[in-house]
DNA sequence: TAAAAATTGAAATATTATTTCATTTCATAC
DNA sequence: GTATGAAATGAAATAATATTTCAATTTTTA
């Protein structure tokens, strides 16, 4: 309990605290960051108070020394971590590339879990585990993503096939039985192929999965089941599918795991099962 | 860049340490939460070195003061602590997993940032722009990296070439001018296949660029450039490549607009040009 | 193998945190 | 109102901690 919230305690309290005090607690408040880089006696004085307040205020919340209190107030204050997205410019340095980047994908990768729904994913998962063959499509970026699923589940023993050539797929579709489910990835939902090769996957009997960015597009609207991540925002230059591709990975990653939760004790079995083989394959 | 990712810091330059200040950063590494509640000298000690070698060290990551240090220690150790890097259980809620996955992927992406060298960075961006083809190889979930790699420069107009079969490659590429850049991509650095075509490769009169895990392996060996990405922690069901990919993925993009940045306006209008084309394709 | 450079911890110093204490403010009882 | 004790306050004293200095030692370089 002496370990969380900080703020939080000082905000409910503020208001029974004597005078001094209680300007320090509203510049803790109103500035949390600055206190990490401040002495006991210039936020004394920067709240017009003193340094034996500030000490004074650290006991009255139970915090053993001010350097506590700053250690704490730290931890509390990077968890709202705002990142946002940037472009990249010319000649840029790389320390500053590679900050952008990161925030970036963060953010995107943030705003995907925060838009993930949990019932068309469940529904995904049951459908995935119900269905003896997977069959995956994607073009451009989009096929990374589905080579991603195939590489993921063929670890675990269910069989995926995934053709970049739509018509391979289509043929290899046709001769199944009905009910198999049918993955379709991209990113605009509005890519001709996919639209097309989900719409004859659905006049086939199979089950049709969307993995697209989050709103309506063709694709919502043709799919059984709709997995959406964030609207990767486009800049100059991030246009070569950078953030749409972190997106799409921590929403494969999901599915994957929340499969994996539900079927746990076979689904490690098969995990190293299939790297026992691997690794005997390799040396 | 001075703000973030102390202890990944830390850790990459462990080894270039001298012997005092290395037990100290092992000790840091091995129990940070620790060190928000203790002070200069009674780490010193701990470590079996001196309060001013504490400092030292402190200086050493550019960090001005050791309450700077345990400040934002303190900051990493929550970040890490209940996100961080850990694996999935059975049944586990939907919200926890998620939140799981986030934490491991925003701290192997950190990891990796922290990990990156910018000099052999540089060396890899003119070999690509000075070569006319790009060979690349990967196998299993390498292959996605290679990928990613074709797509990406393939926009900007460099032409790629990615065979998943090694004899296919290899002879695409023993029939082209001298110098050209082979990338091979392993997250482990050991896999047999790559570390016999980069080889070839290299007899072959290619410039070789490796894409590893952090650390010397076999490929690091036998590349003439480097480029590593943390090595990606392992549980029991993340054996199937999430981390690694992160990894793997952050590193190309970085890659890739520390390339971009490099010829920004050329740039520019290819991706301009290139958009153009796929739309008027899939319209 | 000698000279130069880097590393080290003990001790000296500087900074910062904390306590003490005299003074002031505030609430309560008359 | 005003006397009284309790609480609050900041300046100054003190204690704790961080940092620098320096002489000795190790490591690297030529």
């Amino acid at each position: 309990m002496t370990e969380k919230n900080i703020l939080g305690r000082i905000n409910s309290i503020k208001d029974q605290l004597p005078r001094a005090e209680k300007k320090i607690a509203e510049f803790i408040l109103d500035k949390p960051e600055e206190i990490v880089n401040m002495t006991a006696s210039k936020l004394g004085t920067a709240s017009e108070s003193s340094a034996a307040t500030v000490i004074r205020l650290c006991k009255r919340v139970d915090i053993s020394s001010f350097t506590q209190l700053k250690v704490l107030i730290s931890r509390e204050v990077t968890h709202t971590n705002p990142v946002g997205y940037s472009d990249i410019t010319p000649d840029e340095p790389l320390e500053d590339i590679m900050d952008k980047l990161l925030g970036n994908a963060f953010q995107t990768m943030q705003d995907t879990v925060s838009v993930i729904q949990e019932q068309p994913l469940l529904e995904a998962v049951e459908a995935m585990k119900a269905s003896s063959i997977i069959y995956l499509f994607g073009i451009g970026a989009s096929s990374l993503v589905a080579e991603n699923i195939a590489h993921k589940w063929s670890r675990i023993g269910k069989t995926c096939i995934s053709f970049k050539d739509p018509h391979a797929l289509l043929a290899a579709m046709s001769s199944t039985k009905k009910g198999q489910v049918f993955i379709g990835v991209s990113n605009s939902g509005e890519t001709k192929e996919i639209i097309k090769i989900m719409e004859l996957a659905k006049e086939n009997g199979s089950q049709t999965i969307a993995l697209t960015q989050f709103g309506k597009n063709s694709l919502t609207k043709k799919a059984d089941i709709s997995l959406q991540h964030v609207r990767a925002q486009e800049g100059a230059v991030r246009s070569a599918a950078t953030s749409s591709l972190h997106a799409q990975f921590i929403l494969v990653d999901i599915l994957f795991y929340a499969y994996a939760s539900k079927n746990y004790d076979k689904i490690i079995d098969q995990i190293r099962y299939s790297r026992e083989q691997i690794e005997k394959y390799s040396s």
